[in-house]
RNA sequence: GGGCGCUUAGCUCAGUUGGUUAGAGCGCAGCCUUCACACGGCUGAGGUCGUGGGUUCGAGUCCCGCAGCGCCCA
C-alpha cells in the first residue's frame, strides 16, 4: 500500500487516462456470450460542429451507465462513431478551404487549395471536394477524441466508425439494394420541398415551422360564360404565384361559392382558364373563403393538385427565381397571349420576392388587386438549417414507404422501453402524423452516393425505369466514377450508354443504420449475432422524429425487430437564466473551459446530477460540488488507508484462532465486525448499495449518486469521528479490528458506488491498496459482501426473528443524533470541537439507551465527553442536555 | 391550434404507492486554524409547495379548472 502524503485531483486526467489506453481497460471482449452483452447505439456527434456543453451532459449520462454495466460484468460495447456525413462538413470545407464543388469538373489529381481561403471560392471536382472533405473531418475528429478522453469516456477506441467511412456506406447501400429488391423504396418525379440556398430537397423530418410577416391580396378573377355576379375575389399570401394558379377552391359545403362548382374563372393579367373546385380543406373562415391553387405555394397546394387531379404549371424555378415558361404552348393557353407574355416578362429571372412586388404592382394598375394588402403573421416552412423559406418544386427524389409502416412502426414505439416514459410520445405523435414517405435523396455532394446507374436510350433520353443495379459484393460504389457491371466507361452520358443518379443520400439514411454499422451486419455476422439488438440507445429529444424514428424504419425494414430495448433520452442544457443553450443564440459553450477550471470528475459531477429527459442548468457551482467531492474522497481515503493499513494483516493473524473456533453471527472468514455500530454502518451502506443499484438500472443516475453523496458526506462527518480512536488499537483487540475491517469494507463499497461518477479520483484511491481497475472490479453486492458481517441479516429470517432491513441504523441513528447534539452546544458556547464535555444526560427511552451504551467509547471519544459525566436516564419526552467544561 | 413537461427555500433541485414538525446542495450568517481534509469542518436562519375548486379522517402528492414558463408538432 502507497498512499501519498498530499494527494490531489489535478493530473489524474492524463495520468488514468493513458493507463487505461496501455491497459485496453474498456476494451469490448468479443467472445462474449449474447445474453452477457451490453451494447449501446452511442450518438456518432457531428464533428463539423463545435462540441456542446450539452453533448459532455448526455455522454455522460451514457458512460455513468456503460461503467455500471461494465461493474456487473457485462461485455460493454461502447464504440464511438462519428458524423462526418453531409450538409454541415460541406459547409465547413467550403468555408474552411475556399472551395466550392463542381460536379461537372474532372479530378484533379494535383489539386492543393491555397493556405488562405480567398474571395473567390475556387470551384473543384467532386472527388477533390470530398477528399477535402474526408481531410478536415479528420482534423476534427482527433480534437473530439481527445475531448472525449479527457472527460473520461469509457469508449472502446478501436471500435469508431464514421458515417461516410467504407463500412458506413457499404451498410447504406447494401440496405438500399434490399429496399429497392423488396419495394420498400421507389422514385419518381414529383413536387418537393426545395431549399434554395442549398439546392437540395428535404424531408419532412427536417422541416420547420417559423412565423413570418406575410400580407394578404385580395385579388379579382373574372367569371368566364356568367352574366352574374361576374367576378370572384380570392386572398392569398403569394400573388406571384398566379400565373402559376391552376384552379380556386372552396369548401363544398361553402354556399357562397357552391354555385360556381365546375364553371371557370380566368386569371388576372395572364388570362388562363382554371377551373372552380370543392375540397374539404379549404377553410371557408380564412379570407374569403376561396382559395387559388398553384403548383406549388404550399404542401396543401400539393394535396389539392394531386386529390382533384390538376394540371401543373410550375414557375418557381430550383435557383428560387421565376423560370422562363412558354406561353401559348400546351397546357399554357391564354385569353391574351401578348398580355400574359408581357406581364410575365416583367417577372421571369426575379427571385419570389422581388416578383412579389412587381405583380403587385401589375395588378394595382389593372384594377385586379382589391384594396390594400392586409399585413399577417404566419407560419411559413422552412429547411432547419435553412434561411429562406422553402419552395416546392418537381424533381426525382427516393422514396422510402414509411406511410405503409405506420401501424408496425407504432407498435415498436410501445415494445421501447422509454426513459423517462413521457417521452414515447413525442414518438407517438410523430409516427401518427406522418403525411409523406420519407424522401431520402438529397442533390449534395458529401455524402452516400445511390448505387444505381439509368440506362440511356438511343435517343439520349434518360430511362430512369431501367435501373442498373451493382452486385452487393461491389459495395461500396460510386456511381459518378464506377460503372455498372460489364459497361464500358466511354458509355457513360451517351445515347445508348448510362448515367449514374447524381444525388446522396439523406445523412439520416446513414445514421439510421448506426447499429448495424457498429454491429458488424452482413460484415461479421458472428458478432453481429451477440450484440444486436443493441441494448441502449442515448440521444436528444429533439431528435426523437429523425433519428430515432428513422433507425427504428431501417431495423423494422431489415430485421423486424427494434434496433434497442432502451432509449435514454436526455434534456438540454440551458444557461443559467434558463435559455436553451444554441449556437444561434450565441450561448452555447464548449465542454473543455469547464474541464480545465474544474477537472473531469467535476464536469462529470455535474452532469450525473441532471436527470434524463430535463433541462439542466449549467452551474459551474455543481462541478465546483463536484471538485470538492473528488477532494473529499482523497483525503478521507488516505485516513481510513492510514487506519486500515497494514494492521489489516495483523487483525487477520491475530484473531484467526478466535475467529476458527467462532462461528457466531458477524463473522466471515478471518475478520470480524463486532461492534453493533460498526454493524449499523454497514447496514445502511447496504441500503445506499441497493438504492443505487436499482436506480442506475433504471436509467436513474442522478438518484443513485445522491444517495451515495450523501452516505459518503455522513460516514465523514460522523461514523469517522466515531471510530477515529478506536481504530488505533494494537492488532488483535476486537473493537478496533472491527472498526477497521469496516472502514476498509466502507472504502471499497464507496469507491466502487462512485466509480462511474468519478472515475479519475475512485481509480487513484483504488490504485493505493488494490490491485487492477476499480471499472474491472465487481459491482457491490449488498447480500454477498455486506450481509456476512451483519447479525441477524439472512435473506430467510429465522423462526421469531423480523427480516433484516437494509438502511436501518438505530444505534448509528442514535449515536450521531447525541453527537450533533453536542456540537450544536459547542458551536452556541462559540467553542472548539475540541472543547470538553463535563457533563451530558441522556433522557431517552431504554431501548434507545441501550442503543448509546452498546458504542459508549465512541460516543465519548468522538465527543470529547468526560466518562464520570455521562448520565443515561429513561424517560419522556426525549432530551439531550450538555454541559461544557468550562476550562478546556 | 394540438401534445408533452415544468411551477416546492434567494438559486439549482429531491420529494417513491396520499400519512407525524416538507428535504438536500449552493448561496447566506455564525463559530472552529480539529492531529484525513482551509480546494476544510461544524452549526444555524430561510418555504401559506403557482392559483381556484374538488375527493379524503388526512393532499406538495389524486381529480377538474385557470395562469405562467419551456419543449415538440401543426
Amino acid at each position: 500500500m502507497r498512499v501519498p502524503d498530499k494527494p490531489s485531483v489535478d493530473g489524474l486526467e492524463t495520468k488514468w487516462g493513458e493507463a487505461w489506453e496501455a491497459a485496453g481497460a474498456y476494451r469490448f471482449d468479443r467472445d462474449a456470450p449474447a445474453d452477457r452483452v451490453f451494447a449501446i447505439d452511442t450518438p456518432p456527434p457531428t464533428v463539423s460542429g463545435a462540441l456542446h456543453i450539452g453533448h459532455a451532459m448526455s455522454y455522460t449520462h451514457t458512460d455513468v451507465t456503460a461503467r455500471f454495466q461494465r461493474m456487473r460484468g457485462k461485455a460493454v460495447l461502447y464504440p464511438m462513431g462519428w458524423d462526418d456525413n453531409g450538409l454541415p462538413t460541406e459547409r465547413r470545407v467550403q468555408n474552411y478551404f475556399g472551395v466550392r464543388c463542381d460536379p461537372d469538373l474532372a479530378y484533379d489529381p494535383g489539386f492543393e487549395p491555397p493556405p488562405q481561403p480567398g474571395k473567390e471560392l475556387i470551384a473543384v471536382s467532386r472527388p477533390n471536394f470530398v477528399e477535402l472533405c474526408h481531410r478536415l473531418t479528420a482534423e476534427d475528429e482527433r480534437a473530439f477524441e481527445h475531448l472525449w478522453r479527457t472527460l473520461g469516456l469509457s469508449v472502446d477506441w478501436s471500435r469508431t466508425y464514421t458515417t461516410i467511412g467504407d463500412v458506413a456506406r457499404r451498410a447504406s447501400q447494401r440496405a438500399f439494394l434490399r429496399m429497392l429488391a423488396r419495394d420498400e423504396v421507389y422514385h419518381h418525379e414529383a413536387p418537393t420541398l426545395w431549399d434554395v440556398d442549398f439546392g437540395t430537397a428535404v424531408s419532412q423530418a427536417e422541416l420547420e415551422d417559423r412565423e413570418r410577416p406575410g400580407a394578404y391580396h385580395r385579388i379579382r378573377f373574372g367569371l368566364v360564360d356568367v352574366d352574374s355576379p361576374s367576378s370572384v375575389e380570392i386572398e392569398t399570401t403569394r400573388p406571384e404565384l398566379l400565373p402559376a394558379c391552376v384552379a380556386l377552391v372552396a369548401h363544398p359545403d361553402d354556399d357562397r361559392y357552391r354555385p360556381l362548382f365546375g364553371r371557370s374563372t380566368c386569371t388576372p393579367l395572364f388570362g388562363v382558364h382554371v377551373p372552380v373546385v370543392a375540397h374539404r380543406l379549404a377553410d371557408p373562415e380564412k379570407g374569403t373563403g376561396i382559395a387559388m391553387v398553384c403548383t406549388f405555394g404550399d404542401t396543401t397546394d400539393i394535396v389539392w393538385w394531386r386529390e382533384l387531379d390538376l394540371p401543373t404549371r410550375t414557375v418557381v424555378g430550383r435557383d428560387g427565381r421565376l423560370e422562363p415558361v412558354p406561353w401559348g404552348a400546351a397546357g399554357w393557353e391564354s385569353d391574351d397571349l401578348d398580355r400574359a407574355l408581357s406581364a410575365y416578362g416583367e417577372l421571369v429571372g426575379r427571385t419570389v420576392r422581388q416578383a412579389q412586388e412587381r405583380i403587385v404592382e401589375l395588378l394595382a394598375r389593372s384594377g385586379d388587386l382589391i384594396g390594400e394588402p392586409q399585413a399577417i403573421t404566419h407560419p411559413v416552412k422552412f429547411y432547419e438549417k435553412g434561411e429562406h423559406p422553402l419552395e416546392i418544386v418537381s424533381s426525382r427524389q427516393w422514396f422510402v414507404r414509411t406511410l405503409r409502416l405506420r401501424e408496425r412502426l407504432l407498435q415498436r414505439g410501445d415494445e421501447l422501453r422509454w426513459h423517462p416514459p413521457f417521452m414515447a410520445h413525442r414518438y407517438r405523435a410523430w409516427v401518427e402524423g406522418l403525411n409523406s414517405d420519407w424522401n431520402i435523396s438529397r442533390q449534395r455532394f458529401f455524402g452516400v452516393p445511390f448505387p444505381v446507374w439509368y440506362a440511356v436510350d438511343d435517343d439520349g433520353t434518360v430511362r430512369y425505369d431501367k435501373l442498373l443495379i451493382p452486385s452487393e459484393d461491389r459495395l461500396p460504389v460510386d456511381p459518378s466514377t464506377d460503372v455498372p457491371d460489364g459497361w464500358d466507361p466511354d458509355r457513360r452520358g451517351r445515347p445508348g450508354g448510362f448515367v449514374g443518379d447524381p444525388d446522396v443520400m439523406d445523412t439520416w439514411a446513414t445514421s439510421s443504420l448506426t447499429p448495424m454499422i457498429a454491429g458488424g451486419w452482413e460484415e461479421d455476422p458472428d458478432l453481429f449475432a451477440r450484440v444486436f439488438p443493441f441494448d441502449l440507445r442515448p440521444q436528444a429529444h429533439e431528435i426523437i422524429r429523425t433519428w430515432l424514428f428513422s433507425s427504428v424504419v431501417r431495423s423494422e425494414l431489415e430485421l423486424g425487430v427494434l434496433p434497442w430495448s432502451d432509449a435514454a433520452i436526455s434534456g438540454f442544457v440551458v444557461d443559467p437564466d434558463r435559455k436553451k443553450m444554441s449556437k444561434s443564440k450565441g450561448n452555447a459553450t464548449t465542454p473543455l473551459p469547464y474541464l480545465e477550471r474544474h477537472g473531469a470528475d467535476a464536469v462529470r459531477y455535474w452532469a450525473a446530477s441532471g436527470r434524463l429527459g430535463t433541462d439542466t442548468a449549467l452551474d459551474e457551482g455543481q462541478m465546483k460540488v463536484g471538485r470538492r467531492l473528488a477532494i473529499k474522497i482523497l483525503n478521507a481515503s488516505k485516513f481510513v488507508l492510514g487506519r486500515v493499513g497494514d494492521a489489516e494483516e495483523a487483525d487477520r493473524a491475530a484473531l484467526a484462532e478466535e475467529a476458527r473456533e467462532g462461528g457466531g453471527v458477524g463473522e466471515v472468514g478471518d475478520v470480524r465486525v463486532s461492534e453493533p455500530i460498526d454493524q449499523d454502518l454497514l447496514r445502511r451502506l447496504g441500503g445506499v448499495v441497493e438504492e443505487a443499484t436499482g436506480a442506475l438500472a433504471g436509467y436513474d443516475h442522478s438518484r443513485a449518486l445522491e444517495t451515495t453523496e450523501s452516505f459518503f458526506w455522513s460516514f465523514c462527518a460522523d461514523y469517522l469521528e466515531l471510530v477515529k480512536l478506536r481504530s488505533y488499537g494494537e492488532p488483535g483487540d476486537a473493537a478496533a479490528a472491527s472498526a477497521r475491517a469496516t472502514l476498509s469494507l466502507a472504502l471499497s463499497v464507496q469507491l466502487r458506488l462512485f466509480a462511474p461518477f468519478l472515475p479519475y479520483v475512485t481509480e487513484e484511491v483504488w490504485s493505493w491498496w488494490r490491485a487492477g481497475s476499480v471499472h474491472r472490479a465487481p459491482w457491490p453486492d449488498a447480500w454477498a459482501e455486506l450481509a456476512p458481517f451483519v447479525r441477524g441479516s439472512d435473506r430467510e429470517a429465522a423462526e421469531g426473528e423480523t427480516p433484516m432491513r437494509w438502511g436501518e441504523s438505530p444505534v448509528l441513528d442514535a449515536v450521531t443524533a447525541v453527537l450533533a447534539a453536542v456540537r450544536r452546544e459547542k458551536t452556541a458556547q462559540k467553542r472548539s470541537m475540541r472543547a470538553r464535555v463535563a457533563s451530558l444526560t441522556v433522557v431517552d427511552h431504554p431501548q434507545r439507551l441501550d442503543h448509546l451504551r452498546s458504542a459508549r467509547r465512541d460516543l465519548l471519544d468522538a465527543g470529547g465527553i468526560d466518562a464520570e459525566g455521562l448520565v443515561l436516564q429513561e424517560g419522556e419526552p426525549s432530551s439531550v442536555s450538555v454541559i461544557l467544561d468550562k476550562s478546556a
